[in-house]
DNA sequence: ACCTGAACACCGTTCAAGT
DNA sequence: ACCTGAACACCGTTCAAGT
């Protein structure tokens, strides 16, 4: 019943992409418990050990989820649109992605080390842009930033209500044109 | 060496009080991880199972954390006072109650029910404040809170560099009294 | 009422052994 | 290079037994 011991035949074991689909699978269906090694093992029909060559270990695992996830965000960049629209479509996406993985984003709040390197490149990318419209650019990407940030959680907190958390992406957008607005009513 | 098997002499058993206490050094000083109902048993010089005659399970003691801690932000509320004041020490009180506990924080926001008690009461009490300063209340409402949660985890977040942490306490006043500053300006 | 010890079904991770 | 099985040191929680 079981596989045989030593390493199985070419195409038979687990590619880092499956593991990373299988992850977040769990973590989108089951919530942040659900996403343990063992389970995530189970699910891809291999001893849990099988993980540790593909992953260093949980942590690295979050890590590579978030920068799937994540490093999407700066994809649909588009570096000549005014500033004011590239930073209201990055914010949006980022919020998205956020509200489409929730568990994940949770978990990575729990083990920011794992969020780093996105983190850096999304802020490094909202800074440019805020001082393109603003001379106070600390102060506005933190509130920008944090604003995200919290909506998002309020988006995890509702992740099995589909209907709250549409409502709740309206309300991000809203809120980000309000901020928006007075940000470069505050102007150059 | 181990304690006697039935119920100890009066005054030698653990109390709701130190339990929380202990529960809440562990993560103070620990961080989220740190905090297990075998570590706290362990910490008090008890067996896990007796933890269980105070609380019913984990949950619950999370939420009775966030009960003692959340639930004074509310205390030090002076019903005398301006809206803008009221609401401006409202969230300076709510934003240090995070500071200062961030691993709870982190904790609570993965296990949403815990907070849902405080939480209600200091929204609702931020509504009304609200309420008496611009007609956009629900908008307005969201931002202060989504900007609070996010500006409390990254405080969370940056929980071991204490010097990082008073920055971002600093930052948090400046951001809010920008936004305090522009809602009244919008007006009622 | 409140504690203990043993047990159950889990964790993440390391190590040695296989091919 | 990549897998397996056994092991270690943990989890939360239930249950029966003690006083």
């Amino acid at each position: 019943m079981s596989r045989p011991r030593g390493r199985p035949a070419r195409g038979q074991g687990v590619t880092l992409e499956a593991i990373l689909d299988a992850a977040l699978a769990l973590l989108d269906d089951g919530g942040e418990g659900a996403l343990s090694m063992r389970a995530l093992a189970a699910r891809l029909g291999v001893t849990p050990m099988s993980l540790y060559h593909h992953v260093a270990d949980r942590a690295a695992l979050l890590a590579a989820l978030a920068e799937r996830i994540y490093g999407g965000v700066l994809a649909g960049d588009r570096e000549d649109a005014p500033p004011q629209e590239a930073l209201r479509a990055l914010l949006l996406r980022y919020h998205e992605a956020v509200g489409r993985h929730p568990a994940l984003t949770l978990s990575i709040f729990g083990e920011p080390a794992a969020f780093a390197g996105a983190a850096a490149r999304i802020t490094a990318r909202l800074e440019t842009l805020v001082s393109h419209l603003t001379p106070q650019v600390g102060l506005w990407r933190d509130i920008l930033v944090d604003h995200a940030h919290g909506s998002g959680l309020a988006l995890a907190a509702a992740h099995k209500d589909a209907a709250q958390g549409a409502a709740l992406q309206a309300r991000y957008a809203e809120a980000l044109d309000l901020l928006l607005g007075q940000l470069s009513a505050a102007g150059p």
